[in-house]
DNA sequence: CAGTGGTCTAGACCACATC
DNA sequence: ATGTGGTCTAGACCACTGG
């Protein structure tokens, strides 16, 4: 009910209020306590429970807005967002993909050396394999860090891609992308349907929730058929 | 004098009395009427100048920082922020570049269908290999809008690349960026000293200046010697 | 010390969307 | 009609830091 949601939101003394609010709040969101769609108390009730004026309270939502968690509407109130949508399939007509290979348990030392794992850790391990329009779209090989996520033991990703899985059932607070080029090793390419030695372009992301590692996934798209395209302000801000 | 300064923040009437004066100020800075180094008026006196509180002239200010515009420090005040410095050359030694090739004049059709410019528009081509300890680093091939960048024409980038000098020659308030990996041609194999068709980042990259297009540069990057890393938080956001 | 930004309050009016 | 967020004011105290 309201009240729990409302009592949920602490200060603790540390640093600015609107900070104090925004974090609390946020880890509420991050730890899972209010999953999306959950609808955040309105701004006068923080501002009694909280003691604090409503220009303050106004700070922090507007941050949390800023930074994606909740989206605002007049009238209708505040509620925890939803992740983004996985793919933007616009231009995809027919979409399937299988699972490759899968081994849950302690890493390999390459394994270990090539994700970053720690050793005694429990993962699974994934190969997995996308199509769009019967062409091979994209190699995904993925560790999920099941300490963090032990949900991912007993699911099998038949139906639904891990990536897709794990945003609607973990949470993650931060990421780590890295892009290079790298020729196709002989085993990728078969499996991408291009020549040994192709250009690839590899993307390799590491999410954590607060310290949590969640999942680590190399995602390796063959040829030069994709591009990447961002835009940005100026000094590379918004 | 500071008196200018103050009088070429206007409001405009349209939106929020906060955007209106954010959008006052980045339009002086973006237009190169306070150039980098420029002290901002303090709050109190945009204040009285325009008969704003000083919430609002802060949360104007606040946004520009967020956004990279201006640096804030309590007691000396406000300046327009320096843009960020070009390399970020930690590991690099040795660093040298040189021009390959320079044409001014109108563009070829090939040259305009690869960067998207207009028929009869002037600009400046150039070829530069960059070198970092001694191998090469990056191949940029770039095209400088003279109408935007009059400046240019009369520059030889002998001693400076074309990137730095524009970063100190021009201004831009949007970016839009693409990421490849394409085979690397004969041509520019050789330059880069790796066999044809070996795996390549290619980084481009188009830069407007409110509507005008300023630059527009290709940057192939040599075989996977190269990672590009970044940070982001849930949502895409910060 | 004094000037600057950082934060906060207790109000107020308004815009908007749902009820 | 009413509840919600969006904006704005006129003050206030504090933290930091350069002269």
């Amino acid at each position: 009910m309201a009240h729990d949601r409302l009592d949920a939101v602490k200060l603790d003394g540390a640093g600015p209020i609107y900070d104090q609010i925004r974090r609390s709040i946020r880890d509420l969101i991050l730890g899972g306590t209010w999953p999306p769609g959950t609808s955040v108390p309105p701004e006068h009730a923080l501002m009694e429970q909280l003691g604090a004026s409503r220009m303050t309270v106004h700070r922090a939502l507007v941050q949390l807005a800023r930074e994606g968690l909740i989206t605002r509407r007049r009238r209708s109130g505040t509620v925890v967002a939803s992740p983004p949508t996985t793919h933007a399939m616009l231009d995809i007509q027919r979409y399937a993909y299988e699972v490759l290979a899968r081994h849950d348990g302690r890493p390999s030392p390459e394994l270990a050396l090539r994700f970053g794992l720690k050793r005694g850790e429990k993962i699974a391990h994934l190969v997995t394999l996308h199509r769009a329009d019967d062409r091979p779209h994209v190699l995904e090989e993925r560790v999920i860090h099941l300490a963090t996520v032990p949900a991912a033991a007993a699911e099998d990703f038949a139906r639904t891609p891990p990536g897709d899985w794990l945003l609607q059932h973990s949470l993650w607070s931060q990421a780590e992308h890295a892009i290079s080029a790298v020729p196709a090793e002989p085993d990728d390419a078969a499996l991408l349907d291009i020549a040994a030695g192709e250009a690839c372009l590899l993307i390799e992301r590491r999410t954590w929730n607060q310290a949590a590692p969640v999942t680590a996934v190399r995602l390796l798209y063959p040829g030069n058929r994709h591009r990447f395209v961002g835009r940005f302000g100026p000094y590379g801000a918004v």
